[in-house]
DNA sequence: GTGGTCTAGACCACG
DNA sequence: GTGGTCTAGACCACC
């Protein structure tokens, strides 16, 4: 399901989290519904448990699934993100914009593309 | 004039890297002129030279800075940024850009703070 | 392996980065093969980890190798070089060249000794 | 006569001594010739005369220039280079060479090219 | 004075 | 155990 890329310079287990993310974001993880336990995703990925488990626990922290003990983790219907995430995330979105338009990308092109992964996004929702 | 914050995530040197970087492209900066001496910017940031130094290294390797040996660094006027680097802006600008969407920002807000930024930047220029 | 020289003027990092490459070249590291540890190759030169670790970090930016932290450091498939690269490396060509010619070199003694390098490294690859 | 590069990684002294066998090599400079004197040529260069002197220097040291005391610096005849610096001309060259195939650049376009540099250099001489 | 290199040794993040 | 970061302090080359 997830494909992870050992030259990214990102970590494993935020490579895992942002995998989960983007499954439920495109609706292939539904509200509710139980993730893979540590152990199976674990091997389904040949990756350390440890490093599941971290992933897991990061979405838990986010919000973004919840576990119960003796069951499992599943997906959290309420994505509520602190203001602070939504500040932060802003924020490197318009540091990320001011370089590109430094290094003399055109801004239509920049908007237009925007505007396809924005519009891409919500239509999976 | 940069503020470090040994809280976040990201190394001190990428940081002073970034916070230059910034500098320059809002006009602080100017083509040509010379940067803090290494050791003068490590004592104001009170920052082992050697990080400075790194983040110097960084910059001239971007083709933003140029360094003279025995005399100092100087913004560089061509920031001829290479295929790669621009591709990896756009994907961190997408994959930022999915994330607030996921957290429910309305599309339209989202795409006028982008527009903002840009045109502030452009005008900046 | 490397045969390090302190009495030239190339710094040592350099000489390392270097090195490595020429392995890599003639075939003695193959791709996604593991490299020596930092703190190994250190100890094995009788130099500074920090060293190492800086040749191990320009190959990285030279996409020669890739590294995974707790991990190791691999050789890169893609040695895809910028064309700033590639530009430089004939400029380096032409001033050598240039010189042997000044110091007397026979034209033909010169291009016989080039066809036979290159003929050679084709081979190998 | 010499155009220095100040965004050159080669320090000045260098960029002049080089300058200099270039200007003899294309035959603007003739045998016995006089130099410009060292204060001279660094008022002209804007340099300081401690750096010109040093370029002399290395020229004198390499027999490319002879200097007569209370007279000044003259353009050597004999261009005799020791069997040393002639084999690291050719290390250099089957260095750069072995890069150059290993990005992949093309036999036959790399072989045009290097005839190209040695009849253009051999004719200026 | 400037940048550049190297060492020694500490600490953290990752798997 | 792996790579990555940072500090402290020394030494060299350059202008």
């Amino acid at each position: 399901m997830i494909k992870l890329d050992y030259k990214d310079s990102r970590p494993i287990h935020e490579q895992i989290t942002q995998g989960i993310k983007e499954l439920i974001m495109c609706g292939a993880l539904k509200v509710d519904e139980q993730l893979p336990s540590v152990r199976d995703f674990a091997v389904s990925l040949t990756v350390n448990p440890n490093t599941v488990q971290r992933a897991y626990k990061n979405l838990e922290a986010e919000n973004i699934i919840y576990s119960v003990k003796g069951k499992g983790n599943f997906v959290s219907g309420d994505s509520n993100a602190s203001h602070a995430t939504i500040t932060k995330l802003y924020d490197a979105l318009s540091g990320t914009l001011r370089e590109l338009v430094f290094y003399g990308e055109d801004k239509e092109k920049i908007l237009s593309f925007l505007d396809r992964i924005i519009t891409e996004t919500e239509e999976r929702k």
